[in-house]
DNA sequence: CAAGATTGAGTCGTCAATCTTA
DNA sequence: TAAGATTGACGACTCAATCTTG
């Protein structure tokens, strides 16, 4: 008998949007998000201040959009800009003191919430579908490249 | 050994994302996308117009919602707004015969989108994968409901 | 000219408030 | 008052065009 083949597809989708919308629901008890988090993260990990267009290129998506998202983390207190002293057209971005306790908020929240979906399946299950994942992940292609 | 437990969260939304972003690529050369798709679906398969509300209803996603994405696929001249006969608050959408044939295409370019993306999935894979989803899925909870 | 960032317009989604009709 | 739809404001993303500086 013949169940439609790619299904599976929309099943794949809507569950990491389910996923996806139960982590974010968690984050906005800290006043964040996941493209927050992200950035704060990056910004976190680097250990020092980043270039905006560095900033975009670690979170593989584009300029435009990380001025906007960096204007928003301004608004909260989480980032500052800063002139970059070394090239006049660029532009820093700088975690805050409030912007390492939201960031350490939302690591444990978002890493609560991760624990609570994954729990539900075996440690075996899981490998399986890590395994899975990479396969279809690897074959699909073409993350956000900057366009020329 | 252990690994990062809750990272395959992340490896299963950036797949997630990929494969959206493959489909709506190929949605895009007939002038569509999933969104505008799967609302052309329901307006073909019900076999009638129906209100907005209905169709925001089975879209699974809130009102204020589907009268932009309705608005949208009027200005593509895919899906026409009648009044409605036996209540004069509501509002019908009505898919126009361009809109039938942009969603045959549709169909046709999503299934084949799917096809490739699951092409590198064995049967077996596939299979195994609806489980591990189905868990995951399930577990999560709270789809979109209409606020009261 | 090329590189960094920004702005404007468009898609897709949310929520809260509003307007009309039942 | 409830229900149907719309509007306005916002988050998050894209692209194309622009401005400034190298």
């Amino acid at each position: 008998m013949m169940i439609g083949v790619p299904a599976g597809v929309s099943v794949l989708l809507k569950a990491a949007a389910s996923i996806e919308t139960f982590i974010e629901s968690r984050l906005a008890t800290a006043g964040l998000s996941l493209p927050k988090l992200a950035a704060l993260n990056h910004l976190a990990e680097a250990g020092e201040a980043l270039p905006l267009g560095q900033l975009a290129e670690r979170l593989a998506c584009v300029k435009s959009n990380v001025t906007q998202l960096v204007h928003r983390l301004e608004t909260d207190g989480l980032v500052e800009r800063a002139p970059d002293p070394s090239d006049r057209r660029s532009c820093l971005a700088v975690i805050t003191e409030a912007g390492r306790r939201a960031r350490a908020q939302g690591v444990a929240l978002k890493l609560d919430a991760e624990r609570q979906v994954f729990g539900v399946l075996s440690s075996d299950d899981w490998i399986k579908l890590g395994e899975l994942l990479q396969k279809l992940g690897g074959r699909v292609g073409d993350p956000v490249r900057e366009r020329r």
